[in-house]
DNA sequence: TCCATATTCAACCTCTTGGTTGAATATCTG
DNA sequence: CAGATATTCAACCAAGAGGTTGAATATGGA
């Protein structure tokens, strides 16, 4: 069976899997930042955190715009509708069978209650 | 800089980074299943997607009753409020700053607008 | 024009991931 | 009770991820 999901969910969901690359989404989320200034709170080289860019520019999350030396990155929401999705289409059907459970119990519950009364009356 | 995600938010979004376990996600949330019966459709041993499983289990999206031999799976979508949580924070954040923007933009065409008929009337 | 700054490239390393196979374990059924 | 079924365990393998270091490249500034 084929997992049917557009790829770009999956270069998405791939991209939000490290914890690195979530962090630089929420600094870009505030503003505008260039490579360097991304990379100077981490723990770790410049290059690593480089690589992480490129991840997020793979997924679309990601935009860079270069003036001269510098690369301004920005943030693009528009991957992540997709990802809203398909979480709340998730959460949407475990609901929705939730309901669907509790109504049936609701339901016994009822019928449960009347049969005791029928029973009482008899007794 | 640590990024100051909650544990549970790691574990879920890399979870979610696989398809094959997507796809395992959506099918739960259909119905209850067997571990066999989740690797039917799968063109991968029984083993690999029973890998596959116990990784949305340490997530908390799939929980576990055994019945004999039998093990019923479930979903249990309380780990993806997490997640939608993260991606509506960084959503509206982004679509904020571009609210703010085209705000500062249409100032700007209303300041040029004025000083174009200005210009205008002198001419 | 030389030095500084910004950033990527290349090569490397360790560890993890995602898969396989065959064995082991537990339970069911005829 | 032997064979079938359900599922995990253990060991293995290849590929990729995530990091490092040092070099290379491009641009800016004094």
């Amino acid at each position: 069976m084929e997992a049917t999901h557009p790829p770009q969910l999956d270069s998405t969901m791939m991209a939000l899997a490290d914890p690195t690359r979530r962090a630089i989404i929420q600094s870009l989320t505030l503003k505008e930042s260039r490579v360097t200034e991304l990379a100077a709170p981490f723990d770790m080289s410049l290059n690593a955190v480089s690589k992480h860019i490129r991840v997020l520019e793979r997924a679309g999350l990601v935009r860079r715009r270069r003036v001269g030396r510098e690369h301004f990155l920005s943030f693009n929401g528009e991957p992540l509708d997709e990802v809203a999705q398909w979480v709340d289409r998730q959460r949407s059907f475990w609901t929705a069978r939730l309901d669907a459970l509790e109504e049936l119990l609701h339901q016994e519950s009822e019928e449960d209650q009347s049969t005791n009364r029928k029973g009482e009356a008899s007794q």
